[in-house]
RNA sequence: CGGAGCGUAGCGCAGCCUGGUAGCGCACCUGCUUCGGGAGCAGGGGGUCGGAGGUUCGAAUCCUCUCGCUCCGACCA
């Protein structure tokens, strides 16, 4: 993309509104408008990011064996009166009444939906088991919507459900659900501390909730130091394998994790008092397993092998799509703007024209730029004519993590310089090294 | 839902107390100069002061109501 041609409405100063870098940056970045108190529009280059977020949450869970569709934002009333949760949920859940007067309501989760799809359609234990998930945007009313994307009313959330025989199988696809979470977060640069949470209104009696660590997170949290430092890495899952899958949830949870919800004062004492940190965290995603309580009220029920008819154990599952930009802003920036993750950032690298309409920096701009993309990647290309300084200036803002900085002064060496959004170090080398560099540092996050 | 604030140009703000021609910075447009970290000079355009009532010769300013937004707390992906 050329800047030029682009629609990247940056801001030079704060808003007043944003108290929270995350919600600053992303204003000031032209990422997002906020339309209602809670309530945004994505501009290009907060769509853009969404996008990729949106992207890896599916790779890794159809990775997983998990099966995509979806549903509607609105939703009959008359579902919700079947479970239960019509009368219990309260002022957040938005309630519409459509021409006809019927009461409908802006899903603000799936469950009671899911479920009703599933027993339309399945009948036999054959058919399990099944794991259904979507992602799509929910609104709850949240009395006080604030830190913009973070607590927004209208929210991009992934919500996946699971269908098992019995309750063996329902806790291999929670183990199943945590593991994808991890290689998710991981892939986007993240580090997600699954912790034992205590149940909402959604109810269970097994869940946790992947907590990135940021000062400005709403939670409380405490845990072992060494939790951290435990990475999934790049080794291969078999999602099928319930041993393998069990081993790796244990590796992640056995060391002490909790929010202020469930803490034990006792266990956490028991940690080497140098490992004991107590911090605050962003809660990107939760994992739940609730057994029958939808499949028995919905009547969500197959057919075993003897002949019996029982209702499905179910769980479900949900990651903070838009949330999770807010907190990769938070646990990713300095004092001049945001720095992506290769993994999530929205361009993968910034041309810096130094000199535009100098004849030989526009030909050596206009080359880099065609090999980047014949080569596959996106790269921004600030063809504007400004001055260095702002160039440089907004770049940093919108936080490419690659830069390449093309100048007379080095052309005339035969170089360009190629300068890391996070360290600031920058590497003169020719324009055809600086493809292959940048070529080669996206190879690692396919 | 309790408590506290704020609505004046696209953004950030002053003016309000003490009523009298609506201002500043950034951004935007034109010209000239400048050009490796948000340039300088000159000129220019843009606002029914959130809305509705009221007081007054006269209201951004005082009074009443209302809508919107933000912050602290309780609640939540």
């Amino acid at each position: 993309m050329r800047l030029s041609r682009y629609f990247l409405p940056v801001l030079k100063e704060n808003p007043a509104e944003a108290q929270i870098v995350s919600h600053r940056y992303m204003l000031r970045a032209g990422m997002i408008k906020q339309q209602a108190a809670g309530i945004y529009s994505w501009l290009p280059l907060g769509f853009k990011v969404l996008k990729r977020i949106e992207q890896i949450v599916h790779e890794e869970q159809i990775r997983a064996g998990h099966i995509p569709l979806l549903m509607p934002t609105l939703q009959p009333a008359d579902l919700w009166r079947e479970s239960g949760r019509y009368d219990d949920y309260g002022q957040e859940m938005l309630r519409i009444k459509d021409r006809h007067e019927r009461d409908m309501l802006f899903g603000p989760t799936n469950e009671e939906m899911i479920t009703d799809i599933f027993r339309a359609h399945v009948n036999s234990y054959k058919e399990l088991p099944l794991t259904l998930y979507h992602i799509q945007w929910k609104f709850r009313d949240e009395v006080r919507p604030r830190f913009g994307v973070m607590r927004g009313r209208e929210f991009l959330m992934k919500d996946g459900y699971n269908f098992d025989l019995t309750k063996e199988d329902a806790l291999h696809a929670y183990n199943r659900h945590m593991v994808s979470y991890l290689r998710t977060y991981e892939r986007m640069g993240l580090t997600a501390i699954p912790m034992r949470a205590a149940s909402g209104p959604i109810g269970g009696d097994n869940t946790h909730e992947f907590l990135v660590l940021a000062s400005t997170g709403e939670s409380e949290v405490f845990y072992d130091a060494k939790v951290p430092e435990l990475k999934l890495g790049d080794r291969a899952v078999d999602y099928d394998n319930r041993a393998e899958v069990a081993a790796i949830c244990e590796e992640f949870t056995t060391l002490y994790a909790r929010t202020d919800e469930t803490h034990d004062e006792a266990a956490f004492n028991a940690i080497p008092e140098e490992r004991r940190k107590v911090g605050r965290g962003i809660e990107v995603g939760q994992i739940f397993y609730f057994g029958t309580k939808y499949s028995e009220s919905m009547g969500a029920t197959v057919v075993t092998a003897e002949g019996n008819r029982v209702p499905v154990e179910m769980g479900s599952h949900g990651i903070g799509v838009s949330r999770l930009l807010g907190a990769l802003i938070e646990a990713n920036h300095d004092d001049k703007g945001i720095i992506w993750p290769e993994g999530v950032t929205p361009f993968h690298c910034g041309i810096v024209n130094l000199k535009q309409g100098d004849a030989g920096t526009d030909a050596a701009c206009e080359g880099l730029y065609k090999a980047l993309v014949a080569a596959g990647l996106d790269p921004l290309y600030d063809d504007r004519d400004e001055r260095a300084g702002a160039k440089f200036a907004t770049m940093d803002l919108i936080g490419l993590p690659w830069r390449i900085t093309v100048g007379p002064k080095g052309l005339g060496k035969g170089v360009v310089e190629l300068t890391s959004r996070r360290t600031g170090e920058s590497v003169e080398m020719s324009a055809e090294d600086a493809v292959a560099r940048i070529v080669e540092i996206y190879a690692a996050h396919r």
